[in-house]
DNA sequence: CTATATAATTCAGCGATCTTAACTATTAAG
DNA sequence: CTTAATAGTTAAGATCGCTGAATTATATAG
């Protein structure tokens, strides 16, 4: 593995947080919703048909912690929660088109900051930025697909 | 600006937040940091010499939140909290060295499947990232610099 | 010098999250 | 068919973070 990509990774995932991070924390606030709630909210969007004990695991608590966090969540309309027809034990949650504009706004807010980077590059520069990142997305898809 | 790379970074951060979120809500569960405090130590990692009052804004909270918040992490030993010589209203915020480690290990827990990504790119391929991400982050340090 | 503004802290009270434990419903195993 | 395992919910209690208001200390303006 490459030592120097490694570093450079690290110094730029350090600016994506460092101007990301305080965003995110205001954007929760003004918007009235917890850490964990908007938290819950993105994972939900980019994990499908997700159950209750999966985003447990995922967040590192209970069942139960889950299980009131998404109580609240339903009922602001966030949320949908069914039985899953395979396993009726299973719940299967699912945002609602409300959820979805939220998760999306926020990763918008979160971003924001890279719109004045792109702005102050050359049209070459872009081209290398848009095939470096094209790239990286396809060998990531490539590992999710290889590990289902 | 480019609607093609702003597609692209949106597509990119996507997949950012989707193997890093779950990293991070476990890493404070373990470590037995709230997220509040854990967001507290990234952002003082990255923003040294930093006020109570500029935390607060940062986060969208009162100076009340955030001076018991610190109070905490001050018994905790992660953060040393000193007069400011210039004006001594203010209070100057670092971390220990112990709030440095563990604001360095959140990172690495971040963003460890970045290393997954890194293995499968060719050799030519991750010079193409890496002179990307280069111009990436020298233009972000130019604004930042243009900025104060 | 006095009055005002700014920075930070403290306290009481509220609301939210988390955990453990008990409970219901469904599925799988013997 | 009975028993055990799994998924999720509910309730009680503890903890934590946040706010508003009051307080102290420092700096600035008139």
């Amino acid at each position: 593995m490459s030592i120097l990509l490694e570093n450079t990774f690290n110094e730029w995932m350090s600016l994506v947080t460092k101007n990301s991070l305080g965003n995110f924390m205001r954007f929760a606030k003004e918007k009235n919703y917890s850490l964990p709630q908007l938290s819950a909210l993105i994972h939900l969007s980019q994990h499908t048909e997700c159950n209750v004990s999966g985003l447990g695991d995922e967040f590192g608590v209970t069942n139960a912690a889950i299980s009131q966090l998404l109580e609240k969540m339903v009922q602001q309309g966030l949320v949908l929660r069914s039985e899953d027809p395979q396993d009726r034990r299973h719940k299967v949650l699912v945002l609602t088109e409300e959820g979805e504009q939220i998760a999306r706004e926020s990763q918008i807010e979160r971003q924001k900051w890279l719109f004045n980077l792109i702005d102050i590059l050359t049209e070459e520069e872009q081209n290398q930025v848009e095939q470096a990142l094209r790239l990286l997305i396809n060998k990531a898809i490539f590992i999710q697909e290889a590990k289902s």
